[in-house]
DNA sequence: TTAATTGCAAATGGTTTGCATCCCC
DNA sequence: GGGGATGCAAACCATTTGCAATTAA
């Protein structure tokens, strides 16, 4: 959905600042943070301020249109909410995150859930990986054009 | 494990306000934040700072006998390490916690990290759940002794 | 004795807010 | 024109840190 019916639905003036927000953000796939997001907004606009970054980030998080995650205990990071949900392999050694779902691991927390009495309102399964040694050969070697 | 033992293996000093603060933790079973137990602890020491709260607490999470969370984006909570790892369901309605743990769940991680060429380092699953309305129902039968 | 530990207060980092001004609808 | 949106700076909250005083070993 392009930015103008997005305001247009959730009845949000489209102003300068929005606009340029809503534009980097779609353009993002890395799941940035809200300072990150700042810095990509002011390099268009550079009268931006950090408050309305910020306002604009929970604006859309309430609207449903984004999603906000706070991995290990650094700064929320963002990203739209328009897709099925998914979980984060977070690579500890520089911060990337990889996505990846299981439909069993998912039917399992349904389970596992209504064993225990509860119904499940959100959730969030983070796994803090590392490359397995024979991926960073491959991908040295890759690199290295088969040294 | 005692406190005392606690100290000697980690090469602490056993000073008053630690052995305060590691008995209000050893009594805990509820996973509060540092705030929560400044609290308990000048409850017993009035003295005590809550910069020493938050040294104890951090040195006990480096030297692995805290484990320390962050639930949703509030403040971290903090749960003793001596046990099997487990996941945690967070009440929405009250921030009570209750844990559990699937061997089936663990096992599927480790399957879908090794495809995805990753180690897993650590990881979280938190469930932010809701009571069924039929517990509800059994909970205020319980209460009102058959109403 | 003396290095580790503490209390205090100031600093930090991420995020939110009050307020006067601005500018979409 | 008017109310929502913005920029700015100050406030906030959880947490950390510098430093001089204290204390366990």
């Amino acid at each position: 959905m392009d930015i103008i019916s997005l305001c247009k639905e959730h009845g949000l003036r489209l102003t300068g600042p929005r606009r340029i927000i809503m534009q980097v953000l779609a353009e993002s796939r890395d799941h940035p943070d809200a300072v990150e997001l700042f810095r990509r907004v002011t390099k268009i606009d550079p009268s931006i301020a950090i408050a309305t970054v910020y306002r604009t980030l929970h604006l859309l998080e309430e609207k449903g249109v984004l999603e906000k995650h706070t991995f290990a205990d650094g700064p929320a990071r963002f990203e739209s909410a328009d897709h099925q949900h998914h979980d984060h392999f977070i690579n500890v050694e520089n911060g990337d995150i990889v996505e990846f779902r299981s439909d069993e691991i998912e039917r399992l927390q349904e389970e596992i859930a209504r064993a225990h009495g509860f119904a499940i309102v959100s959730h969030r399964l983070d796994i803090y990986v590392r490359p397995l040694e024979s991926e960073r050969i491959a991908k040295r070697r890759g690199k290295a054009g088969g040294g």
